[in-house]
DNA sequence: AACCAGGTTATAA
DNA sequence: TTATAACCTGGT
């Protein structure tokens, strides 16, 4: 990995070349998190922008393995941007272990076809709120409420000059509500930003991250996956699909294996016989293999 | 006009 | 213990 800082304009540029396996469309395209957004960019590069971790920023990837990190620069970079797209990990190796867990099934094909996908390592708080508000409801409204929300009590982020070319079409930026933003806005206020019924279910987790009841720290620390899953469960309206992707993209927890509607219909194709399906199958990186096949069923 | 969308809870058998 | 309805909302 081969890190330069580079000017386009008035904006900040991290270059990083030499990475295998990063694909910046399919990763941010995935489905995986809900603030970003393809934006037409003036050159030929494929560009996703949003706010994670409290910033803007905006990933590019050439057809090579160079990746541009717009609005960064090498200490942000150091302190977020490795982390959150989890630079530091040999997806090689991963892949190896995954297939020698299920060589031989579809998982061939669908890593093929899912090549450059990273699990990104979100903040583990949004990922538990967010996940609540994924439940029972599409990608476009997931977002759209996301984004509403954040614009309501989220902090506004300042842009450096320039940055504009690299925005969707909103025309302010915020970051994902603090837990005392969502708390002061309450339930009422929560189903006003058209939650639903999940307004309830946010609530309560606002309420026991704040009394302690629910413990970011712990679930991080947690033993073992399954621990951290039960604990998140203790949430209303945290059952065990939105435990695991909580779990899996907020928390580094890679053998949790969420199961939605579409991994189901993987189950049942081509896993019939596996009436668990709780990805012990595919090893101690799941969580990683549970994303190729879901992109490989739901993208295909 | 129903039905569905990256689920979970409450209620009933 | 396992099955089924109801749930906010917005789009087809």
């Amino acid at each position: 990995m081969d890190l330069k800082q580079l000017k386009d304009g008035n904006i900040s540029v991290i270059e990083v070349s030499g990475i295998d396996y990063l694909d910046v469309s399919k990763t941010f395209d995935c489905g995986q998190c809900f603030r970003f957004d393809k934006v037409q960019n003036s050159s030929h590069k494929v560009e996703y922008a949003g706010v994670a971790h409290g910033r803007y920023v905006a990933f590019a990837s050439d057809s090579d393995d160079t990746l541009y990190i717009y609005n960064s620069d090498m200490r942000d970079f150091e302190d977020v941007w490795l982390h959150f797209l989890c630079l530091d990990l040999d997806y090689g190796q991963i892949n190896k272990d995954i297939l020698e867990h299920s060589g031989g099934s579809v998982m061939e094909a669908a890593m093929e076809y899912g090549r450059g996908i990273r699990i990104l390592k979100q903040d583990s708080y949004e990922a538990v709120i967010s996940f609540i508000i994924s439940q029972n409801n599409n990608i476009p409204r997931i977002k759209k409420i996301i984004e509403a929300l954040s614009e309501r009590c989220g902090e506004k982020i300042m842009l450096p000059d320039g940055m504009d070319k690299h925005m969707t079409s909103e025309s302010s930026i915020s970051a994902f509500p603090t837990l005392a933003a969502l708390d002061e806005l309450g339930e009422a206020g929560l189903f006003e930003m058209k939650t639903g019924f999940r307004a309830k279910y946010i609530y309560d987790a606002v309420c026991k991250l704040g009394s302690g009841e629910l413990d970011l720290v712990k679930l991080q620390n947690a033993p073992t996956t399954a621990e951290c899953i039960d604990m998140l469960c203790k949430v209303k309206g945290i059952g065990l699909k939105v435990a695991s992707c909580a779990a899996l993209f907020g928390m580094a927890k890679y053998d949790a294996f969420p199961v939605d509607v579409w991994m189901r219909r993987v189950a049942d194709k081509y896993f019939p016989e596996d009436t668990d399906f709780n990805g012990s199958r595919f090893g101690k990186y799941a969580g990683i293999a549970q994303q190729y096949l879901f992109y490989y069923e739901r993208y295909q």
